[in-house]
RNA sequence: GGAGAGGUGGCCGAGCGGUCGAAGGCGGCAGUCUUGAAAACUGCAGAAGUCGAAAGGCUUCCAGGGGUUCGAAUCCCUUCCUCUCCGCCA
């Protein structure tokens, strides 16, 4: 979310950033100015009500103590409160349209983010390892996995439905060595704490982040009298681990990495990756998220893409950094980069990362402070979030850039501890 | 699922419908004292909104929402949450 008061302060800034996001944001910022208007001007004449009656309410007290006739004045405190009523509903209507506006604005692009339409317009910010040159034809995952009896997209249908896997036997236990590979990275080398939070969350939580009021339909929701969702990735837990506190300054930056399932709809995704692991329904994710100050938090950005990129890096798996652009970004945004590792069968690197710093827009929204020096004002905090990494995806990209003439698949070196030594995966 | 007890400032904990943004304690910050620290003493300390150039003023906030009343932390309704006991359960 936006400053309200930022908005009408900056009216052009705001609508050039919208503008390069590729949204019309004349309408919807016009609306929002008006209302703020509106609301600034009844303010002082409600709080104006409130103070006389507040001071009638101290003058009936003292008439009362000393026997006197409170009548008049009652009657026209009366009179007054029902005024009051009526101008605090109108406020708070006002008030309440403002904040759904607000809640539609999506955030503005970094200075430093490049002008562009869509993912055509991305700009690579660094390459590493060199793609494999195979001798034979490069298989896909699937195909590799299902003839390896560790991947069953059929019964998975038949126990879920489609865009659901079934990992069988060394594919489980990879799936399982990639989570514990990466959250003992982040915890032990790159200084986060780990949590296991809920993966049921509210609606409260959700507007926090972004995901709603506007994207409910990429969402599960929980059927029944419950206000719940399936997180579509921890970052939505962990961001709002905080909401509503404020923190102090000197305990910042706080780092957060989790394991979870992820779970998302894909609504409107038919048609796109229909076949394998790439774009499932449920998929794990170790997230990264961090709480900053405004001063590093775009510090913090690049350290987590390094995070990140350490892991790819381990794997020996090739993969190339990409600065999103201003119109392929995502709604809580300011500046993300997304790692892109290579699928030998698709000839083309995957995103497989999305690492992001929303500035104070989740904060603004979660209502997170904090305390310069534990003390000052209470400032909004910087939070960013990226995936370290996508479990799924990082299984596939071992499977398709490991994989031998004969079907059976190299296990990468840093991943042999987590899989008992082992160095391949054969029929 | 059933029965009961609660939710007050960073924490604990008082609070007859009016003078309560809220006693007291702990913790925090600053100062006095001290070579330094501790102790003791003194003082300062919540958030949001709004007006104002500023100083400062005003309004709101005692889990959330609604109601009664001239006036609600205090009374009523409701939602959520926590705790205890019973049942069920990984």
């Amino acid at each position: 979310m936006l400053d309200a008061a930022f908005i009408r302060d900056h009216m052009e800034e705001v609508r050039a950033g919208l503008r390069h996001r590729g949204i019309d944001p004349d309408k919807a910022l016009q609306e929002i100015a008006t209302l703020e208007t509106a609301r600034r001007r009844m303010i002082p004449e409600v709080e104006g009500l409130k103070r006389q009656q507040n001071a009638s309410g101290d003058e009936i007290a003292r008439a009362k103590r000393h026997g006197q006739d409170i009548g008049p004045v009652q009657e026209a405190s009366r009179l007054r409160a029902q005024q009051i009523k009526q101008l605090g509903t109108q406020l708070d209507a006002i008030e309440g349209q403002r904040n759904r506006a607000l809640l539609q604005i999506p955030n503005l692009p970094h200075a430093t983010v490049p002008v562009g339409k869509s993912a055509a317009d991305n700009v690579e910010v660094r390459r590493r390892g060199e793609p494999r040159t195979f001798d034979f034809e490069a298989k896909p995952h699937w195909e590799l996995g299902e003839a390896l009896g560790i991947l069953d997209f059929e019964r998975a249908a038949r126990i879920a439905g489609a865009r659901f896997a079934v990992l069988f036997g060394a594919g489980a236990r990879l799936e399982r060595a990639l989570i514990n590979f990466m959250l003992d990275l982040h915890t032990r080398q790159h200084g986060y704490r780990e949590v296991e939070p809920p993966v049921m969350v509210n609606a409260a939580a959700l507007t926090g982040t972004g995901n709603l009021p506007k994207f409910e339909a990429d969402l599960f929701k929980i059927a029944g009298d419950w206000d719940l969702y399936l997180v579509p990735t921890a970052e939505v837990p962990l961001t709002n681990l905080h909401r509503g506190e404020i923190l102090d300054g000197r305990e910042l930056p706080i780092r957060y990495t989790a394991y979870t399932p992820c779970f998302r709809s894909e609504a409107g995704s038919y048609g796109q990756d229909v076949r394998g692991l790439i774009r499932q329904h449920q998929f794990d994710k170790v997230e990264l998220v961090k709480l900053t100050t405004p001063e590093q938090s775009y510090g913090e950005l690049e350290s987590l893409v390094a995070n990140a990129e350490t892991v790819l890096d381990l794997l020996e798996l090739p993969y190339r950094t990409v600065l999103l652009c201003t119109g392929d970004m995502g709604f809580a945004s300011a500046k993300t980069y997304d790692l892109e590792v290579w699928l030998p069968s698709q000839k083309t690197y995957r995103e497989i990362s999305s690492c992001s710093n929303t500035e104070a827009f989740q904060a603004r929204r979660a209502n997170i402070k904090y305390r310069a020096g534990g003390t000052g004002k209470p400032e909004f905090v910087h939070t960013l979030n990226g995936s370290g990494l996508a479990i799924g995806r990082t299984l596939i990209a071992i499977v398709e850039n490991y994989q031998q003439k004969d079907g059976s698949v190299v296990i990468p070196p840093a991943l042999r501890p987590f899989m008992d030594g082992r160095e391949v995966i054969e029929p």
